[in-house]
DNA sequence: TACATTGTGGAGCGATTAGTCAATCAGACC
DNA sequence: GGTCTGATTGACTAATCGCTCCACAATGTA
């Protein structure tokens, strides 16, 4: 693990106990192993890293969404793959998405460029519109579709790390929640 | 408007632009026209003043909420109206929801005690138990239904901000997704 | 009027922070 | 060996921030 990669790592790991600005950039750099000035050599400011480590999260979360997706043939099980995956994802890297969540309701997310925010949100995109040009969904705005389906995933995940449930059991709620969602997006004239 | 609202009004304005740690109490202190020694008076720490804020807002929430559903008979219609008045107090309201979600991801959240977290709840906990009892609505567990329909409104109400919508088509919006939410969440083997 | 309580102001203190800088170090290439 | 380049260090600083303190004003109370 080379040292931007541990700075990242444990800037991650303090963000998400104490928040932006309540770790100090000496604290990431002590305890990642590395000197101050190193910190900054790599990240010019703080802000760059705070940005540096949301890019870097979200593009493993697509990394990883595609893997699943490339693993499915039909409309409804790629969505239901990239469902899943979302959900199984979250609760793998808690910390990851916790900060992502924090990330979006901060100042911060302006430091985020147009085209970088599109390239996060493309994979997402356009399986829901392939579906969508397809007839399998509902006549909705596209956007209105991905926005709700993004909200059922962090609900039924918010759920689950409320509530401590069996791997089973989850592996079950995670599944009808799922079967909620696509009724509730996809068009029901088609199978 | 006396001083500790007007505090909390200001702090509100600055902690949606700047963040917590980015908002120095001086500058609430200031751009509230008081001194930063009266705002201490008021507030213990500056912790203290963010969660009063927090508190404060959810209790206004609250009872805006509880107002929409009295006008309501029916549990369904209850329901429309904890749903739709959801979204559009946030709508009116966007400083203050965005603090909501700012808040609720962040580690301020600790400092709010179990027994104020219940009474914030209260509202949707009873509505819904209700309907649970009385059979409307899906078997599945309370707590969930509850988080997968916050999740909707806090989804339709991120896409009503990023698309700029008509009045009338933002109504018939909301409309729509909560009958989805509803046919979602409610028991389709009684009316 | 005398006294007590509470509200208000603002200078200032101690601590902390992001970021700098001059100095070394390690390796690549000649 | 000599030279160059980028990595690494950690002491340092200028600025900022949360919060205290104390003087005084305002208001109530007897």
């Amino acid at each position: 693990m080379d040292k931007p990669e541990k700075i990242l790592a444990t800037a991650l790991r303090l963000f998400v106990t104490y928040g932006f600005h309540g770790t100090p950039t000496s604290k990431i750099a002590s305890e990642a192993g590395v000197s101050n000035g190193t910190l900054f050599h790599y990240f010019k400011t703080k802000d760059d890293l705070v940005v540096a480590l949301y890019t870097s999260i979200r593009g493993e979360l697509n990394q990883f969404l595609v893997r699943q997706i490339n693993t499915a043939s039909t409309s409804k099980e790629k969505f239901r793959r990239l469902f899943v995956g979302s959900v199984e994802w979250a609760l793998h890297n808690g910390d990851a998405f916790y900060f992502i969540q924090q990330f979006r309701f901060s100042p911060h997310l302006n430091l985020v460029s147009e085209e970088e925010s599109r390239r996060q949100s493309e994979v997402h995109m356009e399986l829901l519109q392939e579906a969508r040009n397809a007839n399998w969904l509902k006549p909705l705005p596209v956007d209105l579709i991905a926005t709700l389906t993004a909200s059922q995933i962090s609900g039924i995940h918010q759920y689950l790390v409320e509530k401590t449930v069996s791997p089973d059991e989850q592996r079950k709620l995670i599944d009808d929640v799922f079967e909620l969602t696509w009724a509730t997006v996809a068009n029901p004239e088609l199978p």
